[in-house]
RNA sequence: GGGCUCGUGGUCUAGUUGGCUAUGACGUCGCCUUGACAUGGCGGAGGUCCUGAGUUCGAAUCUCAGCGGGCCCA
């Protein structure tokens, strides 16, 4: 049964003795508003606007993006509860190839199968369906979301935005389209981004053949129609004479040149390699350096063309064997060698990408500009802002933005048919499908009316690139008034990608860095340390986890889990740690409210017992430490002294110190409550970020009014005496108990009178005596004990070896030495008649202490002596 | 091959401007059902701080070399 919402002060036969996560969470997820974390544009406040990831809607939400979330979540709010008006959007990454391949799968089609916007209709559809069932997720995980800020790159509001951006680029010269090798993908038709490209290893063969009379190891024979040059290394003897020659291709016939580049290694194959348009990545280099042709040999479909001759049609693979098979039938084929190598793949179809040369669009990459820009940026943790450096330097072409997809945003532009003027529409018409309408005005250049609009579309990246843009609200005007945004979170595993692309699209827009910092969290590896799998078995879905522990106990994990920028393993471990803690919160709440029932809180009480401004003084450090903690994005630590202070620190030392005194009725009563009051609010607020479920819950059983709408904790309290002086209260209990528990005592078993030597007397309220159930005397000056031998510990493994049938003579001997020959015990012993030398580690004297007449244990505690007389 | 990052009890981990007896959690063992909580309390056992060399009065921490893991890239 669901209880009513209810806030303010509860009587404690109100109370549930157990925390129902699963009742409380629903009747609070249900009880909040969205408006309360909408953005407000004419707010005076500062403002903390986030450019959240858009995931990718695939209807999952996994525990990766969880992690992502729980962090921004943190920080979302508590930047809320400091003051700051902050923008929390939720964007949907629409656009992309796995969408069309589960639209061919759940229809049972292929994109040719229906014209394009049907095609596009069903992939819009199926998105919808997904962004609503993720919607839900975050709802329930208690996300701070500013749905008023919600984006979906695939509607016209999003991606005319898309268009927008690209037709400024190209005004501006960013953008250019040019025949250029580009990876490949043969199976998805496409180009792809270097981004893209995964690379696997694999075993492939080395061929060597004989090339007009030179040696060539090659692992793609296939290419030989696309061989354009032979290079050798300038410093290799062996091919000296063949400087400034012209070679005959074999089985083709046409000649090809000699080239000289340092690049070539000698010690690779045959030391002379064959350069074709193209291989590999080094192919395209030497092309370029060596203004060698082009000759295409493979089509965008991975089939062979007709400049290969007989082979035209094959597949790569099928004209590799046939090539090979013709080589050795003329005999040329001299050897073949196993070879480990890597190979780009698409990182959608793993189908192994080829380098081919058409017509694309792309972004000039203008490495030091971007590079100016990150170093603008606060990173954390610092050292990502490494490996966006490395990506950086490393950068040789510019980015390839055309796909040719069909579920995309289009490219507004057509080309004019007649004189192959490009022509771009007017801002004002965006957004635009070239493919289904047509220019407003003739071919400005030769004034012909007809134009074929363009059908490549744009890269995914190209729409997510100005999420940030789009939620601070650009519009093509400039810099807009709240860019750039506070902060960026997200994965390390999308530096190179979305935060590279952001950055130079927020610096071709705007000209400025695109947030002023940057939070990089780590990857989720399952329980096993491994990446999760289906194929391992060891994947989380968050939703499951919910459902046991409740979306609190998740949260709790996500800050524990890991540093920043670390990949964290998941344990069900901290899941299950975490819903004890909140087990344990729960009843240090009844415990605090079950006495505020009896008569009530005065929150002016004067706070009188050493205790009581011991754990104010605590707070108050917890405070500082956890609002430190909260500033930097060090959840774990925040989190980690937020459960010390409450565990350890308030539930297992102030409430047992201060029990006796709450149970019973005199003035020191009300300190404590007042006491217990301000620890209960603060733990509340400060536990708002973590555990927004349970912390609303708890305070609403404290005050009226929502706890994720009170500011954070301010709270000093400065009293380094009180501190001292209580952790040696604290210590003097706890070696009490451990002394107990040494004598086979129970922990309230009845002590006598115990007497505590410390340097300051101590107004305890009696706090110590009733903790651990003695008469307690604080007293400053010194002890007078006096020590007196009581016994003797013998060793008797030492003793029995050394004295064999002497030992118990040896021992009554020892026993009728005085106290002071125990204490210094001569060299030898008189044992029946012998003089006999004592071994070492034989015997020790036990002590025991007179303390004004009457036998006492004692203890020390540092420098204070604790003496504790029996209960006889 | 390059870059980044890491190596601490059975497991996960804190601790690096060099300095008390190396932190905590889980597990494990023992004791305790005390009026918030046994989803609890108290206590114990358990560590070559990856290896080696160096700097130093002193190294988990600094330097060098090596071994091993993870991630990114060639």
């Amino acid at each position: 049964m669901q209880r009513p919402i209810r806030y303010g002060m509860a009587s404690s036969d109100e109370l549930p003795k157990n925390y129902d996560f699963a009742e409380v969470e629903e009747r609070w997820q249900k009880s909040w508003r969205d408006e309360d974390h909408y953005f407000d544009p004419n707010s005076k406040k500062p403002q903390f606007v986030i450019d959240t990831p858009p995931p990718y809607p695939t209807g999952n939400f996994h525990i990766g993006n969880a992690l992502n979330w729980c962090y921004i979540d943190f920080f979302a709010r508590y930047k809320r509860m400091k003051g700051y008006n902050v923008m929390f959007p939720q964007g949907w990454d629409c656009h992309g190839l796995p969408t069309e391949v589960k639209v061919e799968e759940l229809n049972h089609i292929t994109k040719n199968d229906v014209s394009r916007e049907k095609f596009r209709k069903m992939c819009r559809d199926l998105t919808i369906k997904n962004i609503e069932q993720m919607r839900l997720t975050l709802r329930r995980m208690a996300f701070s979301t500013d749905w008023s800020n919600e984006y979906i790159t695939m509607m016209p509001k999003y991606y005319s935005k898309t268009q927008l951006s690209f037709l400024r680029m190209l005004k501006s010269g960013y953008i250019y389209q040019d025949e250029h090798p580009v990876n490949f993908c043969t199976r998805c038709e496409t180009a792809i981004a270097f981004a893209e490209v995964s690379y696997e290893d694999r075993e492939t063969q080395l061929n060597f053949f004989d090339f007009d009379g030179v040696e060539i190891a090659t692992t793609r024979p296939e290419l030989l129609a696309a061989c354009v040059a032979v290079a050798v290394h300038p410093a290799d003897d062996r091919y000296h004479n063949l400087k400034g020659k012209s070679l005959k291709v074999p089985l083709f016939g046409h000649a090809v040149p000699v080239v000289q580049d340092e690049a070539v290694d000698p010690k690779f194959g045959s030391g002379a390699v064959m350069i074709c348009t193209f291989g590999d990545k080094q192919d395209v280099h030497w092309w370029k350096q060596h203004n060698l042709p082009l000759r295409k040999a493979i089509d965008r479909k991975g089939k062979m063309t007709e400049i290969c001759g007989k082979y035209t049609g094959l597949s790569s693979t099928e004209c590799r064997k046939a090539i090979l098979a013709d080589m050795k039938s003329a005999g040329i084929l001299k050897k073949q060698e196993k070879l480990q190598q890597r190979v780009g793949t698409c990182w959608r179809c793993k189908t192994p990408i080829e380098i081919l040369s058409n017509k694309q669009w792309f972004i000039r990459i203008r490495q030091q500009e971007i590079r100016d820009a990150a170093h603008q940026i606060k990173w954390y943790p610092e050292h990502m802002l490494l490996r966006m450096e490395n990506w950086i330097d490393q950068m040789e072409w510019d980015w390839c933005i055309s796909r040719q997809r069909i579920f995309a945003t289009p490219i507004p532009v057509w080309t004019c048919t007649k004189c192959g003027e490009i022509v771009v529409p007017d801002e004002k018409d965006l957004p635009c499908d070239p493919t289904l309408t047509k220019p407003k005005q003739p071919c400005p250049k030769c004034g012909g009316n007809d134009f074929k609009g363009e059908e490549d579309v744009l890269d995914t990246w190209m729409d997510s690139s100005i999420s940030v843009l789009n939620v601070t609200g650009w519009d093509g005007s400039g810099k807009p008034k709240i860019f750039p945004a506070q902060i960026r979170p997200q994965g390390h595993d999308i530096i190179r990608t979305w935060a590279f692309y952001s950055i130079l699209r927020s610096v071709a827009l705007t000209g400025s860095k695109p947030w002023d910092q940057i939070l990089v969290n780590g990857m989720v590896l399952g329980e096993d340390g491994f990446k999760m799998s289906k194929s391992r078995g060891n994947v989380i879905v968050p939703e499951d986890l919910v459902g046991r522990y409740g979306a609190d106990a998740l949260r709790q994990w996500a800050a524990t889990g890991a540093a920043l920028g670390s990949d964290i393993m998941f344990s069900w471990n901290d899941v299950i740690a975490a819903s004890r803690f909140q087990t344990k919160m729960w009843n240090i709440f009844r415990f605090a409210l079950i006495q505020f029932g009896k008569d009530g809180i005065d929150e002016n009480a004067p706070i009188t017992a050493l205790a009581d401004r011991w754990l104010l003084a605590r707070l108050s450090d917890t405070v500082a430490a956890v609002s430190a903690r909260m500033e930097n994005y060090e959840f774990d630590e925040a989190l980690k002294a937020i459960r010390e202070f409450a565990w350890d620190v308030l539930a297992d030392n102030y409430i047992e110190l201060a029990k006796g005194r709450l149970y019973a009725s005199d003035v020191s009563r009300k300190s404590a409550c007042r006491v217990l009051y301000t620890a209960y609010d603060s733990l509340c607020r400060m536990l708002a970020p973590f555990v927004p479920y349970f912390a609303e819950e708890s305070y609403s059983y404290l005050k009226k009014g929502s706890v994720h709408k009170q500011p954070w904790v301010d709270f000093t309290f400065n009293d380094p005496a009180a501190k001292a002086e209580g952790d040696l209260l604290v210590k003097v209990v706890a070696e009490v108990r451990k002394y107990k528990h040494d004598k086979g005592l129970a922990l309230n078993a009845p002590l006598g009178k115990v007497t505590v030597y410390a340097p300051h007397t101590t107004n305890d309220e009696n706090d110590t005596a009733r903790t651990i159930n003695a008469d307690v005397h604080w007293r400053t000056d010194k002890a007078h004990l006096d020590k007196v031998v009581s016994g003797i510990d013998f060793n008797r493994s030492v003793v029995g070896k050394t004295f064999r049938k002497d030992a118990s003579a040896f021992m009554d001997a020892v026993k009728a030495l005085s106290a002071e020959e125990l204490a210094h015990p001569p060299k030898t012993i008189a044992v029946n008649g012998k003089d006999l030398p004592i071994p070492e580690n034989a015997f020790a004297p036990q002590y025991s202490y007179v303390e004004e007449g009457a036998k006492v244990d004692m203890i020390t505690v540092g420098d204070v002596i604790v003496t504790v007389a029996g209960k006889e």
